[in-house]
DNA sequence: ACGTATTACTAATAGGTATTAGTATAATAT
DNA sequence: ATATTATACTAATACCTATTAGTAATACGT
């Protein structure tokens, strides 16, 4: 029951063939099922039982250096520890890759361009036969030209010239269903507390904030736009959630850019004595599940979808590896993924 | 600078020996800079030129087919997506892999073990050369005894007969150091709230607990020790710290079983108006940032340090790989790994 | 009885590389 | 001038499997 001592050749189907007293063509006609070969069903015992008695198991190796099909993946990411969704991105991707028996080849890189391309062409060496190229946070990344020459889809991230498949959160829907879910719970002065970066995600929230409110004829008040940074530092959501509240007119709820926004924000209504929901409603973004469920009341949130991303991006890599001599190259899909709403108590 | 259409046929080495005028041995030779083969400067630097112009790039599969190395490790685990922390373990196994020249193949199962034993029987076939088995907080498993085929290492597991290698936090040290440091902020009647499964984590952590006492010669008082759940149900953290600060001689200092567990003991003092770290100091278990971080006073905590054991567990996974040769198969190391403090306000 | 078809296999090869055992030529030693 | 050695290579083979093109023996049709 130990751990098997030294690397002792693994048997192969020669090794059977000669046990079995039949030739290594046999054994490979056997063990892959051929029917076109006439193989009496007592050869084929006699086969089996040869191979169980070795311990024979058929080397994938060997057998994609006749095939040139890997049914590998790689999968390169810069910071996989560093944020908890990325295990969720893995996973999905993982569960995809799996169900058409293929397996993740996995790399990551500490954002270090060098260390990047050395990345990727170890993977082509090894033939994967695609690539999902994974970030964080929906953000613009340039990895180096080398990953062109495989099918490569990004997840969440994007290249602004968008010549490579990608897939991304739906951060206009995020922001729409947020909302509307606001609105339909009889809100009409809604307050939105945005993040102050630069990017899709603050853009694509916002639209789909005033989106939902065009659709429901309430019009935008600018007032009730803040911009706010992250963290205990700077002007939080904790400060613009009190400023929000102070106005002459101040919002019946509040809908916050991430989750952590919205903990600041909880904190800054309880202290104006305010409760959630019966005075303001919370929405936030993100579903980190340990803030969404340790606030009080439970933090209605919308949830960036990573294991659906990471699933789709590995569906969507085995299809253009699958489809790889078709007709047209159509332009790469960029596709986008709905953010679900999870509902808790604080709307 | 589009993807690749069509599977072309990539360069080989007899491609390159074409087109470089010599044989495939000397662009063999070349490639792998071999020093007894005496090829001149100008040879070398045509075989390099025609590996430019063609794009050549060695093909690992059929390296790996003659060398019988192929530098991969498996990686199971069964639910990598539904803690925070598994990203850190793939990441830390994966820069120790990484630094040999040793890729990650990854693959995870539901707990399924029928779906566990066809995952790594899949990873043999592709001749991974070991496999990393991990689970989360430190539990018991029971691998499927194929695993037995091939050197492995348990990471944040065990198996109760100890045939396999493991690595995990060790739990008596951070109990130890939890306690340690409260008591150096000159503390004397420090509470404990553990947790109340039967795990390895509950007993080590109590047993660092009392042993901390001992050597610091307090006696250890039973009153002082709560067991609760976590999460809103049942007799949790907030209603222990309840209890603990009406006893006749309360704590001045509590350490908490995990930060989330601590949580509820903040919100429970501060219901009962005591500030900490002023009033009673709080440790908890675990780091988990987002709670650390949230909390005000910041939690100090000592960390699981999973980033460590991913890499420990690849890193002498790669030893057992060299060393199989080796002499005596000592009794499978079964490795802890220590929990280090994190300084934050709450002490 | 003879040609054809079916059954039950096998030999040979390709796929890309690493390695061993050469070989042919040039340089050096005696 | 001959033997030895160093230089600069190459031919052949093994690694393990999948596949194509066979072959030998039997069965079948008329």
């Amino acid at each position: 029951m130990a751990a098997q001592r030294s690397r002792r050749k693994r048997p192969s189907m020669n090794d059977v063939a000669r046990l079995a007293g039949v030739s290594q063509t046999t054994v490979s006609f056997v063990v892959n099922n051929v029917e076109s070969a006439n193989i009496p069903p007592e050869t084929r015992k006699r086969v089996w039982k040869a191979i169980e008695q070795l311990g024979y198991r058929p080397n994938a190796m060997a057998r994609s250096l006749r095939s040139s099909r890997t049914h590998t993946l790689g999968f390169i990411s810069d910071e996989v520890a560093t944020t908890p969704y990325a295990g969720q991105m893995i996973q999905g991707a993982q569960d995809a890759a799996w169900e058409q028996d293929n397996l993740l080849l996995l790399v990551n890189t500490g954002a270090d361009a060098r260390l990047e391309e050395a990345a990727i062409e170890t993977l082509l060496e090894r033939q994967v036969e695609g690539i999902i190229y994974a970030a964080m946070y929906h953000r613009s990344v340039s990895p180096p030209s080398i990953i062109h020459e495989v099918p490569t889809v990004l997840l969440d991230c994007f290249i602004p010239d968008r010549s490579l498949p990608s897939v991304t959160p739906d951060e206009v829907q995020g922001g729409y269903t947020a909302t509307e879910t606001l609105i339909k719970a009889g809100h009409r002065r809604i307050a939105f507390i945005n993040n102050k970066d630069d990017i899709p995600a603050t853009r694509g929230r916002l639209a789909g904030y005033k989106k939902a409110l065009a659709d429901y004829h309430i019009p935008f008040d600018e007032t009730l736009v803040q911009i706010a940074g992250a963290g205990p530092s700077g002007f939080n959501s904790y400060e613009a959630t009190y400023q929000l509240m102070h106005l002459a007119n101040p919002p019946t709820a509040i809908f916050c850019f991430n989750d952590r926004m919205a903990m600041d924000t909880y904190q800054a209504l309880h202290r104006l004595g305010l409760s959630i929901p019966d005075d303001v409603a919370v929405i936030g973004f993100d579903n980190q599940e340990i803030i969404a469920d340790i606030l009080r009341p439970g933090l209605t949130t919308v949830a960036l979808p990573h294991y659906q991303m990471g699933w789709w991006a590995a569906q969507h890599l085995l299809q253009l590896i699958e489809n790889i001599d078709a007709p047209a190259p159509s332009s790469p899909v960029q596709h986008t993924i709905a953010c679900p709403l999870v509902l808790r108590h604080s709307v």
